[in-house]
RNA sequence: GGGCGGGUAGCUUAGCUUGGUUCGAGCACCCGGCUGAUAACCGGGAGGUCGCAGGUUCAAAUCCUGCCUCGCCCA
């Protein structure tokens, strides 16, 4: 037999190739348009799309037509939402983890921008700081203070100033290629003068509110190197060692007892001037009954003396056999006076609390005797005890860590931590020592010159943030924290325990604080240049040498240090030589970044409050306390009404990333391998933006073949025919309205339109991350999967139809409106996109699709139409069931079916020819007689039943399981249902209709508008001589275009076929043949019944597959 | 030691507010299918003591208590 066939030739596709390059690279005035439009360029085949390079070229021709500014620019005068940049320090080379913070700060600020807001962003750099000079230190070998005056302050700030910038190139090069649009070009700098300046003022008016004071702070020192350190430092040098810790007898003045206190740190003991029990604390006074056998060295104790401490701890303590004399409560001890160990270490001036037994609620009974030393300079605790009830507070110990003269002659100028041993010698020739006892713990030790720390008092300067605590609380709770629970939990905690805010630190490069003090206390805070010049001049004028001081003064170390002022009595007074904590800068960023109040004002009241910030989770205690410290003390008000608080990012592992651990992931390598695009989206989707993210190099090649891939074939399939048809969406004669599309159209509006208000919602909310994850779901499964695979054939008619319009419209109108929902988290391929469907208008020039609360933008997105949804989902699931009887039945999906039933469910007959295309049978048909191919279960309602038989529940689950369906429902329609002694309304089950036994069948359950509703699809298994041919037919089909896409033939060549059929192969019918020929574009075509031909020689190079495992065809293609 | 957050399949996670059928999905794996549609898609399989232990309840991943563990911040 030889069947042969004419070619009939289709569409002519995939020849157009304009490449993407052409309109990219034209720069776009937005004059021109909407005159001068570009008809869609077909764009290079998808799987050659090249991210880096789209991204890369979108990248410069944003440079070249200045996006970022326009889409500022075109909203200036419509209400701003206020944007405020945490400023990077660029003496570090940024991570990925900078990538996620700016990438949700980039898509609020061009979201809002969308919404029509003036969104100003102006970027900042932080370049004061420790960080800043130790990698200076490091680098120049100057560990010391005194190396570093040594080396000269001016000299080592210039390092500073240098070094700041060291990574700026690659803060620029990584902020724009991950398309983070900020203002670089006009940054606020904290070093610059004008900056400092309105720190200055800052700080001025905290003074002039008395709100800023001079006191002490316990801070671990180093005496080697002069200096006191961070937390961040000290964590560097924890090491464990032992060290002797003694107890102590402090002689009560009014009895012949003392009472026994511990300490690690025997130098403190000559700075002591009280003690502090816990008033609720149970205490004990002893007297010691018998001298232990044995003795370990300094110290001892009397027959017959007393010694008071805590009851709990006596065990541990005493060493002597002893009776207990009397049992009291820590509060009877408080007001008790005692001898100072060392009488002329400390004058008690005008203090009536020196020596005395003091209540502390923080003491414990975990260690040491329940009583505890207190040495005013040498522990927080300590001092702010101290500081509580007017202790004296005096130093016993100079800088160099030495006893100051005047403590003890054996110990006067020594190193304290050289006199341990002497100074419990003192203590044991006055029997004022009980026990010594060998004690190792982990003690922090500096890391540059390895010497213990000693947590010493240091001059200070402290903002009286506990005078605004309820202000501060106050504000807080006007901020919109995201996730809330940061505001509330750790953020709201630590404003209820606020604590005065140290802000000055004995360092060099920083803001310098404006304060100068004559030698009998005397101050002047000084808020501006003019300022500082007319007090110079001032000074001058009463015969006080000072350097010029001219507009431009530098306002850092050591130029202001040379300045000398005079006081009201006219005394000569000096600048107090401290720097400001950095943190102190970047909490007058909202103000001083438009160096407020000296230049217009105007421009900081258009910008405060700031309506967004984002930064990492960590900045609790830092920038987003800073900022609101700054704000309520200089403005009584609040700083910013939104703040996002990002979480940590980890690496793959859960492990922190950390230059130490070398996992730090390289943003590059993925810009230059997926693209910006797939990285940001991969990061928006990964989690909520607070939790911690697991940062996995393989989810960004997953979202980037999953969503961005898809995306791209989903616009290639519209623009390729768009192209080649000369579709104009803007052509209103051939345009077609929505009510008059297709159903599969109004479905995917509809879709489209339900996800885009969800995504806006989400985003309204903060979930950015489910936002996103619906809508990439919505591209992938509805538009990709079920759309464009359904309509492909639409568009393939080479004559102009109505149904083809329909199709065009509604793929420009969906992929435009995405590319838009899109934009704010991706911005670079949607542009591409969206310029190539709006005649080159770019995405970030548009408006946002759907209308927000602030301004009265129209909704553009499309009617949504439950109905028409929730029939398609019906369809979608039961295309799904369809392959699962399939499989069952061992009915391959190729081979049709005569008939489908639909048993149940809603009308869908609008959807039964795609239903039918999908299920590959002949003829689908409703089924209105339910019996026929169902049956009825019954399920409990577990709620209801639960509510109502409570523990008897079990029993009537039972009893349901073993009634008969039909009856029981017949009983409960005649409210006579009882299970177990329990009435059974219809309420109480749910009516499940499953299919029946021996059908090929299954049935889905749908929710319709009045609940559940179970529909069944039955198939016709029976075959035909007919069906046979049309399954052989789509079998040889689908091989051969298997085989052009193998060879790599492009779409429009044609081909000469051949096939070989066995004897017991089904008949091919005519019709059937010529299709095959059609479909496979072959301009001849032979079909040989295989004893005909066996031996050719062609034949023997021709392919071969097996049908369902009983006969294997072979075909032959050759290009024409 | 305190505060906050997390712990659900090999990995990433949804569900927890408001308790109710057998805990849902993605990646990876196995089998099958579909496809001139891509790195895509569909069906099936395997894979879960929902951190542990108590408690409340007819019923707990979900509510309560304690504990373990990880992370962050603070001491």
């Amino acid at each position: 037999m030889v069947e042969t066939a004419s070619c009939i030739v289709t569409r002519h596709l995939g020849c157009i190739s304009i490449s993407v390059d052409i309109c990219l690279y034209s720069p776009i005035s937005l004059k021109l348009e909407p005159k001068v439009r570009w008809f869609m360029p077909a764009p290079k085949p998808a799987g050659e799309l090249d991210p880096v390079s789209l991204e890369e070229e979108t990248m410069r021709l944003w440079s070249q037509e200045a996006t970022f500014q326009k889409s500022v620019e075109s909203r200036r005068g419509n209400t701003p939402f206020i944007f405020l940049e945490g400023p990077p320090t660029a003496n570090g080379r940024p991570g990925i983890h900078h990538v996620v913070a700016r990438t949700y700060k980039d898509l609020v600020c061009r979201w809002k921008a969308m919404e029509g807001h003036f969104v100003e962003r102006k970027g900042g750099w932080d370049t004061h700081g420790l960080p800043v000079e130790i990698e200076v230190q490091k680098r120049l070998d100057l560990m010391s203070n005194e190396a570093i005056e040594g080396f000269g302050i001016a000299e080592f700030n210039e390092e500073c100033r240098k070094s700041v910038w060291t990574y700026e190139e690659a803060w620029r090069e990584m902020t724009e290629r991950m398309a983070f649009w900020v203002d670089l070009d006009h940054p606020y700098v904290t070093l610059d003068n004008n900056f400092v300046e309105s720190c200055w003022w800052a700080l001025k008016q905290m003074f002039e509110k008395g709100l800023l004071y001079r006191g002490h702070k316990v801070l671990p020192y180093c005496p080697q190197t002069g200096t006191s350190y961070s937390s961040h430092e000290v964590a560097l040098g924890y090491k464990e060692v032992e060290e002797p810790s003694v107890y102590v007898k402090f002689m009560l003045e009014d009895t012949d007892a003392s009472i026994l206190a511990w300490t690690t740190t025997p130098w403190t003991l000559p700075g002591n001037v009280g003690l502090a029990v816990g008033p609720e604390v149970t205490y004990v006074r002893v007297r010691v009954l018998e001298e232990p056998s044995s003795w370990e060295g300094f110290g001892g104790a009397r027959i017959g003396e007393e010694m008071i401490l805590a009851k709990e701890l006596m065990k541990e303590v005493l060493r002597h056999q002893v009776e207990v004399v009397e049992e009291f409560p820590g509060s009877e001890l408080i007001g008790r006076s005692y001898k100072p160990l060392f009488p002329h270490a400390v004058a008690q001036g005008e203090s009536t609390t020196a020596w005395t037994v003091l209540a502390a609620d923080w003491v414990t009974t975990t260690d040491g005797t329940g009583v505890v030393h207190t040495a005013v300079m040498y522990g927080e605790d300590d001092y702010n005890l101290g500081m509580e009830v007017g202790l004296p507070a005096q130093h016993t110990v100079d800088m160099d860590g030495r006893f100051v003269s005047g403590t003890h002659p054996r110990l006067d100028g020594r190193y304290v931590k050289d006199c341990d041993e002497e100074i419990m010698e003192i203590l044991t020739e006055s029997n004022l020592l009980y026990r010594q006892k060998a004690y190792s713990h982990d003690y922090p030790h500096c890391w540059r010159t390895d010497h213990p720390l000693l947590y010493y008092a240091m001059d200070s300067w402290f903002v009286r943030m506990t005078a605004v605590k309820e202000r501060l609380l106050e504000f807080n709770d006007q901020v919109e924290w995201a996730p809330d629970w940061v505001g509330e939990g750790r953020f709201g905690e630590w404003l209820r325990n606020v604590k005065d805010w140290a802000i000055s630190r004995e360092r060099y490069w920083g803001t310098p604080l404006p304060v100068w003090r004559s030698a009998s206390g005397e101050m002047k805070c000084v808020g501006s240049i003019s300022e500082l010049q007319s007090e110079v001049a001032k000074a001058r004028e009463a015969g006080i040498e000072n350097p010029e001081c001219p507009d431009d003064v530098d306002l850092h170390r050591p130029i202001v240090d040379q300045f000398v002022l005079i006081s009201e009595s006219g005394e000569p007074m000096n600048r107090e030589p401290f720097v400001m904590d950095c943190w102190f800068d970047s909490g007058c960023a909202s103000f001083a970044q438009w160096h407020h109040p000296f230049d217009d004002p105007q421009i900081f009241e258009n910008n405060f409050p700031i309506d967004y910030i984002c930064e990492g989770v960590d900045q609790t205690r830092g920038w987003f306390y800073t900022l609101l410290a700054v704000s309520t003390t200089v403005f009584d008000s609040l700083c910013y009404k939104r703040c996002l608080s990002l979480g940590l990012i980890l690496d793959a592992e859960g492990k922190k990333m950390s230059k130490s651990r070398g996992n730090i992931v390289d943003p590059w390598d993925h810009f230059n391998r997926e693209g910006a695009d797939a990285t940001r989206w991969y990061m928006v989707t990964a989690g909520a933006p607070w939790n911690p993210m697991k940062f996995d190099p393989n989810g960004v090649r997953e979202t980037y073949a999953k969503m961005f891939l898809t995306l791209w074939n989903c616009y290639r399939f519209h623009a390729d025919y768009a192209s080649m048809d000369g579709f104009d969406p803007e052509d209103s004669t051939k345009f077609i309205a929505v009510e008059e599309r297709t159903p599969l159209d109004r479905w995917i509006l509809s879709r489209l339109s339900n996800m885009a208000h969800n995504y806006h919602q989400q985003f309204e909310d903060w979930d950015f991350h489910k936002a996103c994850r619906d809508l990439e779901n919505f591209v992938v499964n509805d538009l990709s999967n079920w759309y464009v695979r359904r309509s492909r054939r639409r568009l393939w008619d080479e004559n102009e139809s109505s149904d083809k319009m329909s199709c065009q419209y509604t793929l420009h109108e969906v992929l435009m409106i995405l590319c838009r929902l899109i934009s704010p988290v991706a911005p670079y391929m949607v542009d591409v996109i969206h310029r190539n469907l709006c005649g080159g208008q770019s995405v970030h020039l548009a408006d946002w699709p759907l209308g927000s609360e602030s301004e009265s933008f129209e909704d553009i997105v499309p009617p949504i139409d439950m109905m028409v949804e929730a029939k398609m989902e019906m369809v979608r699931s039961l295309a799904e069931a369809g392959r699962r009887i399939r499989v069952d039945a061992g009915r391959r999906q190729r081979l049709p079916c005569q008939s489908g039933w639909i048993v149940g469910g809603p009308d869908i007959s609008e959807f039964h020819e795609i239903l039918a295309d999908e299920l590959n049978v002949e003829v689908l048909e409703t089924e209105e007689d339910l019996d026929r191919f169902q049956q009825i279960e019954l399920a409990p309602n577990r709620k209801s039943l639960g509510g109502k038989c409570r523990q008897d529940l079990p029993a009537v689950l039972k009893e349901l399981e073993s009634v008969d369906p039909e009856s029981f429902l017949l009983e409960i329609e005649a409210g006579l249902g009882a299970l177990a002694g329990y009435e059974i309304i219809a309420e109480d089950i749910e009516i499940r209709r499953v299919e029946r036994e021996g059908f090929a069948a299954s049935t889905i359950t749908i929710e319709g508008p009045d609940g559940a509703m179970d529909v069944s699809l039955v198939l016709d298994l029976a075959l035909t001589e007919s069906l046979l041919s049309k399954g052989l037919a789509r079998d040889i089909i689908r091989r051969i275009q298997a085989k052009r896409k193998d060879l790599d033939l492009d779409v429009d060549t044609t081909i000469s076929l051949e096939v070989w059929l066995p004897e017991d192969a089904p008949n091919l019918s005519e019709d059937d043949s010529n299709h095959i020929a059609s479909e496979v574009r072959a301009s001849s075509a032979v079909f040989n019944r295989i004893e005909s031909d066996f031996n050719s020689e062609k034949f023997a190079t021709a392919d071969v597959f097996s049908l369902d495992g009983e006969f294997n065809i072979s075909f032959l293609i050759s290009q024409t």
